[in-house]
DNA sequence: GAAAGTTTGTAAATTGATTAAACAAACAAA
DNA sequence: TTTGTTTGTTTAATCAATTTACAAACTTTC
């Protein structure tokens, strides 16, 4: 049944309210939180010296004064505690510890070679360890591990199927949990990508985007009205196998001319292979081909870009969304996408949609992922005080 | 800024939790809201001398003893108001009279043929008129007043853009307040549609669907959650819009290869003038074909059906939605759609997202898109007490 | 530089919806 | 007839917010 109201679910209500207003408008000080949230003075006050004595707000002195008494300024105790974040690749790990508004303290990555399940768990867990032993002397220490996998899990973290890892049924949020007894976030890597854009790198300024990730294939993460979107029983949605030819290639997934056949790092590859007569090309040669001016990477580049677009215009007419952030390691070829890309946006999807519209590539790079994870592992510590109500 | 937490809140939010136990599962007694919710029994029975001081509960008599007192049992008075629901079509207006449970207890229909704006509008403003004037005596009257226009409108109920009525930028909501003094909603109608099964229709039994209308062209309505996701700006997804074939037909959006371009009634309808040498055919007409068991007809269905379930297959593995509702006017010829859609659905969409879905056609027929009018009227009436908390 | 007015933050009294505990009424089963 | 259960109300206690009042600290104005 739904939550009913009572004192304390009051009580945790605009104690939320007054911690996100403090983490993401500090400093701030306890008459203007008064004034933009409408609670009264009083009741400020009492919430905010809970806050202080639970060591996640600090008074740092006054401000200046608007016309009367000075204000004493408050601030995000942001190192009060520190989470990590993980992102879990087919061929390596990254682990980073942040504090709680996403600051990189720590950082370990290691390459592997796809081993048994066990064995990569195994690997998995050291990283957490190493980075775990060396936190900052704090008040609450680390407050929750986040892991982005290249694969669908469910809401109990348990990892239903990764296929490009060989997992399936594994309940990783236990295992974690019960190893570290602290809490553990599992969530898609793309979902964890969108999610680290939202919150600390290009998509900060709306309240929903969507999220592509281009790597080998085509993930995306879907954020709407600041949450993110799962589809039904933890997986969400597929968009690199959503169709842009009916009677196109074959797809191993059953459909035909699905988007990532000709808009993914595969496809860029295996056109390269294609055109160079070479087997085993990587994408940094190509990026630097193109740098040094090579009319075939350069044309490579630009019929990515293009297909890029046409997947880019369905997802804004069935979408509608405010953002489109594209990430993943072909966001490094940024240079040469960019142009083709939104020349296909510009052309091909509807006027309305697309009025307000921006495209925007990665701000964090590589990191999105991790720091999404991150950011999972906090939010998480913070629910536990936070509720919204509309 | 957030709504805080007082006391008046937290009365709301159980109030309104009370009135949605009674609404959806009268005859209930006190004794099994508390049970039900967690509230104490005292609790309830304070709130429930409200709901039926304010007339929309009642008490109908002592229910089944379970081994002590007998329950009293309450009842949600679905007569205690009545919402007016209209859809505004292209060329005819219907208009729906229902009580607050969305029994439909007048109707009225029309034709126009699409005549200036006023004038329609003076149609429609006396449409409604005929029902409100017939409204049975009741406790509030007429609580409000549903719209589903064929276009966009924004969440203050402007009509953005609506292509096929000529209208642009019409403050349709605003007006009709101003004429009849009691709250309008204005939304789309494939998002009306979408409420409309999702309430009384095929799609009660998810928490989230997409409900594909097939008329003149294809239109969406995506729930989340319970809740109409609309996209920025009040422009939910167009996913008619959404290419299947790259560099196929040219569609008047700008795009190329648009799935309505293949899966509407105009594409049929194309089709048959081609097949059949005649130049203004009917979907009627087809389908009276269809039942004779006319070869082509049959052909024609089939094609349609294929192309139905290729967009269909995009919107699987791009949402993974729990339920797909198919409404609109051709959802009637579903005798021969839905096995060439469901087999191309079974071949070509992902495993995961597939294997709890279920395809459905609507139950309302051309009733989904007037009586999601009238569920928005219902809970705009009701969410003034309706509040919601996780 | 004194007076007046502002702004910040705390303290005390009040409000009001919920809970907890007690209880009366109505009923079934032993 | 007794015992125990279920329903629903009454009463007192609780507690977080509001209202009101006020002290402290500061700027502006004359």
């Amino acid at each position: 049944m739904k939550q009913t109201g009572d004192l304390h679910l009051m009580k945790r209500i605009n104690k939320s309210i007054v911690m996100e207003l403090i983490r993401h408008e500090s400093p701030i000080s306890r008459a203007s939180i008064a004034e933009k949230t409408g609670l009264t003075k009083a009741t400020v006050s009492s919430l905010v010296s809970e806050l202080i004595e639970s060591r996640l707000v600090d008074e740092i002195g006054a401000g200046e004064s608007r016309g009367g008494r000075k204000p004493m300024l408050l601030l995000f105790n942001r190192t009060a505690g520190y989470a990590i974040g993980v992102d879990l690749g087919v061929t390596y790990i990254t682990a980073v510890m942040t504090d709680l508004n996403g600051e990189i303290v720590n950082e370990v990555k290691i390459q592997h070679d796809n081993p048994p399940r066990d064995e990569l768990i195994a690997e998995l867990t050291r990283c957490i360890r190493e980075l775990a032993e060396r936190v900052p002397e704090s008040a609450y220490g680390v407050v929750g591990i986040g892991i982005g996998i290249p694969g669908f899990a469910d809401e109990e973290g348990n990892v239903l199927f990764a296929p490009n890892l060989g997992w399936e049924h594994v309940p990783l949020q236990r295992m974690l949990e019960d190893e570290f007894g602290i809490p553990v976030v599992i969530d898609n890597e793309a979902n964890a990508g969108a999610v680290g854009e939202k919150e600390f790198g290009a998509g900060t300024r709306w309240p929903s985007l969507v999220y592509v990730s281009i790597s080998a294939g085509i993930g995306t993460g879907i954020i709407i009205k600041e949450e993110l979107y799962r589809g039904m029983s933890g997986f969400s949605g597929e968009i690199g196998h959503v169709s842009i030819q009916h009677d196109g290639k074959p797809c191993r997934c059953g459909n035909a001319g699905c988007w990532e056949l000709y808009a993914s790092e595969k496809a860029l590859l295996d056109e390269a292979k294609e055109v160079y007569g070479q087997p085993r090309m990587k994408v940094d040669q190509l990026i630097r081909l193109a740098e040094e001016g090579d009319a075939k990477a350069l044309a490579l580049f630009d019929r990515l870009g293009r297909y890029l677009g046409i997947g880019i215009v369905n997802i804004i007419n069935a979408f509608n969304p405010p953002a489109i952030i594209i990430g993943g390691r072909l966001a490094q070829a940024e240079a040469w996408l960019k142009q083709p890309l939104l020349e296909v946006v510009e052309r091909r999807s509807l006027p309305y949609p697309r009025a307000q519209l921006e495209v925007q590539f990665s701000e964090l790079g590589v990191r999105s992922t991790v720091l999404g994870a991150c950011s999972f592992a906090i939010s998480k510590f913070f629910s536990s005080t936070k509720v919204s109500v509309e």
